[in-house]
DNA sequence: GTTAGCACTCCAATAAAACGAGTGCTAACA
DNA sequence: TGTTAGCACTCGTTTTATTGGAGTGCTAAC
């Protein structure tokens, strides 16, 4: 017969993940007699614990040890636990006051913003953290400015909504003058002002060198330029903080080799990516990932929070936090919805009131 | 008496240093005594090793183990290695042969070079390494060009010599027209064309602030983000890589405390800035601190090698590279000369033929 | 259905023993 | 006087044994 999860069985369950959540050893059946809201025996417990085992919500380590959560525990776990913070939040929603944002106060950059978030989270949560630059593809664009730096080289500066800036240096074959460089800036201006960077697709560069005719091959090669500056993927930075949290989780850190592959990880811009992008936002747009879940065996002891935050007019990034499987889901959860609400209410449509100074990025100061 | 480091005691360091430097492990009377170059017994080198240890060259981690070099006979032994090494280069400049830049074909960006850069001395060291972007102190500017984004603001762009970009949106309090702006375009150019970065200094700034008379007010706001623009300094970037490197090393890694404080150096810019800017730059550019040198309690069983590249035009930067102190000193400096040599001669003055492109750095694409 | 009791398991910590690389010293030798 | 063989001794490392204790599963009684 089909054993099944009834509300005494989940109620210790949750007392052997809150438990193993706070010490990472493996608890045993007194430990939980003595929770407080049941009031049951240890060896009652161990017969409910021997049937949550075999519904594969917990295991032992080794014959006669206590239990820990496996990775369906966990998950089981975190899923009740957003549902209820979903609801909770749904309930607030027409209580809820404007907090002073404490945490962020205006700054100039968004790499400083950037940089000052993810380290928040670290210190706060004592886990690793990342958090990406913001992608730009539904950002529209303003203007873009030719200047001549030479004979030979002229410099294409393209501003977006959110004052995002970007330069490019571009290398002529031909000798220029400023008409035809004035020609283009208009040229340029009339067609592309107000497209959003995902329209300035190939389709639209070819329509506009076909048009321009007479110059058409200096022009093609100022279009290259200015597609690419617009388009360039690589642009995504990661930035991350406290990767060296995980040396406060012994299940992590006590094998070199392990501690030294996810440390590495962090190193990495590209993994961290794939971490961060594999699943499409959804819901309220805060994602647990647990152990193998990750397919990846350097992390296969670990679980990754993911969210995102939107910043409006098209420009939005993702956060993770990387912790052990035991991290404290609940909190990393709460912190992560407040510094996401504010990043939203802040920079959002909500807030609507400024956007200057945004997305200098990198390169408020583009060497 | 006075013991004194002839000729055979130094062949003997010599033996002792470059084993440590393989193995790691305290080295015995009995493998010297094997050395080819030596014809001893282990009982005479006992005897002179005991000297040795007398002069404060190496010494013993416990009684009756074998020996490892300290901190004075690392330093004796790279010193004398470095002074070999110049001389070499001496003598072989004349017959220099300009060799194929295999390492580094031209990058449009240079973030995208120093970052490959700075992976390709990790994988080739196996020791962590750092390179800062450059700084651009003496760097002779080009134009200023002010652009009109909206009314209250304007975007400053900034250009000097090796193409350096820099960006900076200004928000006004008063309104603007184009004329005004115009005639700053003018103001600021004419003044400022040709100077370096260093010599707009306050004092310019003010006298031009005297100057502009009548618009004083909107000008001055301007001229102070112009000013800020230019000179910032944190605009000094650090690129890491290989961090985990120090894992392959057990004298770093083996005590996690250790190992933590050590990647959480990496994490850091302002550490990293301390370690490659306190000594000054002398001789070939090439320097050694050894363990406690380094005045870092986290770093004292560390070695770090630090170089300096020169791209002409008022431009450089420093590489670090951080290893144990038995890291294999010979073949990083010997890397470390080629990657700068290259770095200069692509980039350098002697190389003249081109520097386009460069200095794009963390904002070829100011976001 | 719950609980007390008890034998059993297995990890972790501690202690004891065996090992071995390397030294310092002494005495003999060229 | 410098070099070498020999030997007792030191001290960290590794191996093996011993013990302790937390925790289980099962049985029998309530």
């Amino acid at each position: 017969m089909e054993k099944e999860l009834d509300d005494r069985k989940w109620t210790i369950l949750k007392a052997i993940i809150k438990t193993y959540l706070e010490t990472g050893e493996p608890v045993g059946s007194r430990t939980i007699s003595k929770f407080p809201d049941l009031n049951l025996s240890s060896a009652t417990i161990r017969n409910e614990m021997s049937d949550l085992e075999e519904l594969g919500l917990i295991l032992q380590p080794h014959t006669s040890s206590g239990r820990i959560p496996s990775d369906a525990g966990y998950r089981l776990y975190v899923d009740r636990m957003l549902a209820e913070k979903d609801a909770e939040v749904e309930k607030m929603k027409s209580a809820m006051v404007q907090k002073e944002a404490v945490l962020i106060e205006r700054q100039d950059k968004m790499e400083l913003l950037l940089k000052s978030v993810v380290r928040y989270l670290a210190v706060n949560t004592n886990y690793a953290t990342m958090i990406t630059s913001p992608q730009y593809h539904r950002t529209k664009l303003k203007f873009i400015q030719l200047s001549v730096i030479d004979e030979g080289q002229i410099l294409a500066t393209v501003v977006a909504e959110g004052n995002v800036v970007k330069n490019r240096v571009i290398h002529m074959e031909h000798g220029l003058n400023h008409d035809m460089v004035l020609e283009m800036n208009i040229l340029l201006n009339s067609r592309l002002n107000g497209l959003t960077i995902e329209e300035i697709n190939l389709g639209t560069i070819a329509r506009l060198k076909e048009e321009a005719g007479i110059h058409s091959n200096l022009i093609s090669e100022v279009l290259d330029a200015v597609a690419d500056a617009i388009s360039r993927e690589e642009d995504v930075e990661v930035y991350t903080s406290g990767a060296t949290n995980i040396f406060k989780y012994p299940e992590l850190s006590s094998d070199t080799e392990k501690a030294s592959g996810l440390i590495g990880a962090f190193e990495e811009k590209h993994p961290l990516l794939t971490l961060l992008g594999e699943k499409e936002t959804s819901g309220n747009g805060i994602q647990v990932t647990i152990g193998r879940e990750l397919n990846n065996e350097d992390m296969k002891d670990c679980s990754v929070v993911t969210a995102s935050y939107d910043m409006g007019g098209g420009i939005y990034g993702k956060i993770g936090i990387v912790g052990p499987k035991r991290m404290d889901y609940d909190k990393v959860v709460g912190i992560l919805k407040e510094v996401t609400d504010q990043l939203d209410r802040i920079y959002g449509k909500s807030g609507s009131s400024n956007t200057d100074q945004i997305g200098q990025g990198p390169g408020d100061n583009a060497y």
